[in-house]
Formats: C-alpha cells, structure tokens, sequence
DNA sequence: TGAAATGTTGGGGCG
DNA sequence: ACGCCCCAACATTTC
C-alpha cells in the first residue's frame, strides 16, 4: 500500500497543483494535510491578528470542501512542521510526503530540514507549484542574479516556462483520514475574536473557484485596456487577483495560460495581455530576488542605506500612527490608507505613493511600513511586500532612484482628477470641489478633516539632503 | 512606475 | 518693418 501525504502551504488549489497531481498518480491513498506552524513562517507571527489570516481561513475552508467533495478530509495540525509531519507519518505508515516549494529563507531552512529527517522512512518530492519558473532558472552571463526587472523579465520569457497547467484530478480521491485526529479549522484560530473581519470579506470572494471567477472576469472586462486603466483608482480595472495568488487559490501558470489562450483569440488586446503578464513578471522577480537575496527581508540590499539617516523611532511614532490610520491630511494618502484599513487592499498606485510618502517625506524607516502592510493587507506576501517596498524607499533591485518623490496632491490630480476614489474612501470630503478636493486646505469649507502633517516641498527637500549623505558612500 | 528647476523657442504686443 | 520683451509651451537637466 503506498500512502502520501500532500503538505498544503501557499497551494491551496486542486486544479495545477503538481505536489497533489504526484501524489494521486503515483500512490494509492493521500493524506492531505495543513499545518499551522506555530514557529512562524512567510513572516507572520503566531496568534497575531492579521488580515491574511481571514483570508487563509477561508480559503482552507474552501478546500476543506473541495477535498470533502472528492472524498478525503483535510487534517489540520499545530505546531513544529518537523515532529507534526514525523508524527503523520508513523500514525499512517505513508510512503510519499510531497509539497509545493515556498522560497522564503524561513521556509527554506524548515523544508531542508524536514526533506533530510524524513527522507530516511519514506520517499521526500517538492515541486514548482507557485512560479512560471524557478528562481535557480535564470542567472547573468557572469553567473550572479539579475537585479533588473527588464533584463531577468526578457531572459526568463526567452528560456520559456515549463509545462501547461495541469487539470484538476478526476474524483474520487482515496484516502485513509478517517481515524485521523484533526484540529477544526476554527480551533488554529485565524479569525480574529473581535470579528472586525467580516466588513472587511464583504469585498471578497474566496476560494479556487472564486479565483478562476475573478480571472475571466478581469480577462472579459478589463485586461484589453489594462495598460491604460490600471493606474486610476477609482476604476475596477486591476485583476486583484494578488491574494489568491498568495495563497496559492489560483496559479500564475494558469494565469499565463489562460490569458495567452485570451490574446489568441483577441489579438488587440496584446499591449493589455503584456502589460499584465508583466505584472506577473514582477511576482516572479520578487520570489528571485527573495530566494537569492535573503537577508533583504530586514536589510536593504544597496549596502549604502545601512546607514541611511532615518529618524528615531520616538521621534516618529506619532507621524507614523496618523499615517497607519489615514489621518496625513493628504487626501489620496489617506483614501488609501482607509481602503487598506476596510478592504486588506490597496490600489497598486496608491500603495507607491503612501510608501514614499512615509520613506521620503515622513523619514520613517521602510521596515515599519513593510510591516503595517503585512499585518493588514489580504494578499500580504513577504516576497512581493520586501521587493515593493525597497523600490519605494531607493534601495531595493532595479529601484526608483532615491530622489523620485512622489507629490501626493499632484498624483491625487494626475490620477484622480474627479476625487471619486478619495470621495468614496473620505466621505467627509466628498462635498468639495474637484479642484480643492486634492488639497483641501485651499479651501474655505468647514469640514472635520486633519490639516496636512507636513510641508511636502520642505520634507522633500530634507529627504534629498539625508541621501546626499549616503550616496557616494562606496557600495 | 517623478517633480522641480532650468533652458529653448516662437508668437504676439508694443514702441 | 524691426527689435525688444513677455510668457506660454515644450524640452532638457538636475535632484
């Protein structure tokens, strides 16, 4: 009798799912398992309150009844990954333990681990479940990593992605989970006890199924004029199909194929279908430069902002805590604050222009913004999160050069000339006028709204002179 | 996937 | 007709 156990992690899918796929082709039983790791990985820590976790629950919940409806149950345990799985084993006797490769350093080291110790009782596979391709796949000519979007982009497309999508396994799966002892999904307790959560699910729908929704609703609607709509706000017109991707709902291959297969069909909506599948791109660059650049997720990776004159945290936490709430006094900052706040999300856009608001006008060190959006963003991932906030903040690959500071009123005029974002997200705002709805300081209308936190030409002014101190230090 | 400062050009008002 | 100035509008440079 050969038994696998299928290790779920950030794969929480049926459909491409190379780890499962393995598992029902080459054995005859599966025990598909989920383990809340209490020793902490992809950056969150145990039993803290996070908006991810809402959206982990439900989507094991999800495949909690996928799996059911196939005919094994999902088992759910706690604790250190190494002795849960060493115990499934014994309690089971299986043969096969396969799982989807994750590639943050955390992960990495546990899995190393976990492959050596098990290797000895029973056959130990992991797979490509989460990128086009690996990180390992694409090297420079002189054998280190790109650190260029455009140039490790055009190399990856040339050397090609393996594979197309695999389908979802037929029914039934045969399992043996029956006798199993499980924690409910409720007892790993990621639903928070203030149920602040269920405003915030109302601007979502969970789960494998809903995630393929979201990709044909995105393809049929909006991918043709991605390239243009992308940057306005208040326009549906992104795919927001991040947290599914985090948590593995829905795969960036079938989202490669998927759409490619669109583009075959409606060869105009090509600059759209690039421009999008670049966006996948920078997922993909992300995940590389998280695997080759480690220590990033605390450190800059240009060596000269180590010593980057930030100011202190005394000294800044109470800027930070109006810039954490949406109370900056800048119009479109704050709207996207509050969006972050209610939804777990942020327009892409927006999110460029808080962070180098809180990096360059407020002198906050990027880590605590890199962390406020890992607590609160629903599709909070530690690779994307790292790489997007050190282009933010000038010191991350292939980043925006230090002294590109983003003027919040002229973005909020640029990109949302009719303030209907910052009218839906301010409503105290939403009976100025288009003109004063960006600064509304200029304007006589009494309302209950903060005025500006700072001087945005003098604060930028002082973030150029701070860079000016570390930028000819020598790399 | 900026913004501000500085430079250039050319049309029009005007003496 | 001409030179001069002003200043959009656009281009380039700098941060």
């Amino acid at each position: 009798m050969s038994i696998a156990i299928v290790w779920f992690r950030q794969d929480l899918r049926l459909s491409d799912n190379p780890a499962l796929h393995a598992a029902l082709e080459r054995c005859e039983q599966i025990i598909p398992v989920f383990i809340d790791e209490t020793s902490g990985n992809s950056g969150l820590l145990p039993g803290e309150s996070s908006a991810s976790h809402v959206w982990l629950h439900h989507s094991l919940h999800s495949l909690q009844q996928r799996l059911l409806e196939k005919g094994v149950t999902l088992i759910f345990r706690r604790g250190d990954a190494l002795q849960c799985l060493q115990q499934l084993q014994q309690e089971t006797g299986a043969t096969h333990l396969f799982w989807n490769r994750r590639y943050d350093p955390v992960g990495i080291a546990c899995d190393t681990v976990i492959k050596q110790q098990l290797s000895d009782v029973c056959e130990v596979r992991s797979f490509n479940g989460s990128l086009l391709s690996e990180p390992w796949a694409v090297l420079k000519k002189d054998g280190t990593p790109y650190r260029v979007f455009t140039a490790f982009w055009k190399m990856k497309r040339q050397a090609g992605f393996p594979g197309l999508p695999l389908p979802e396994p037929a029914s039934p799966f045969r399992g043996t989970t029956q006798n199993l002892t499980s924690l409910s999904l409720d007892d790993l307790g990621y639903l928070p006890s203030i149920r602040w959560d269920k405003g915030m699910m109302t601007h979502w729908n969970v789960g494998e199924l809903a995630a393929h929704d979201a990709l044909e609703n995105f393809i049929s609607a909006q991918v043709q004029g991605y390239k243009e709509k992308r940057d306005y706000p208040a326009l549906p017109a992104t795919s927001r199909l991040s947290p599914h991707l985090h948590f593995g709902t829905i795969s960036p291959r079938q989202i490669l194929h998927r759409t490619e297969a669109f583009l075959a069909e409606n060869p105009s909506a090509e600059t759209g279908v690039r421009c999008f599948l670049s966006e996948v791109g920078w997922r993909e660059f992300a995940y590389y430069l998280l695997y080759h650049f480690p220590a990033t997720t605390t450190l800059p990776l240009d060596k000269r902002f180590t010593a980057f004159p930030w100011r202190k945290q005394e000294e800044y936490q109470a800027d930070l805590l109006r810039w954490q709430r949406g109370q900056t006094g800048f119009p479109l900052i704050d709207a996207g604050m509050r969006q972050l706040w209610q939804t777990g999300w942020m327009h892409n856009r927006v999110r460029m222009i808080v962070a180098s608001f809180l990096a360059k006008n407020l002198l906050i060190p990027w880590q605590e913004g890199e962390s406020w959006f890992r607590d609160t963003l629903v599709d909070a991932d530690l690779a994307s999160n790292i790489m997007g906030w050190q282009w933010v903040a000038g010191c991350g690959a292939d980043a925006a050069p230090y002294f590109r500071v983003f003027n919040p009123v002229l973005q909020s005029e640029k990109f949302d000339k009719s303030g209907e974002y910052i009218r839906h997200w301010l409503p105290e705002l939403r009976n100025m006028t288009d003109k004063t709805i960006h600064q509304p300081w200029t304007s006589t209308a009494k309302v209950n709204y903060p005025t500006a936190m700072t001087d945005l030409k003098a604060s930028r002014l002082r973030a150029l002179d701070r860079f000016d101190v570390i930028k000819n230090d020598s790399v």
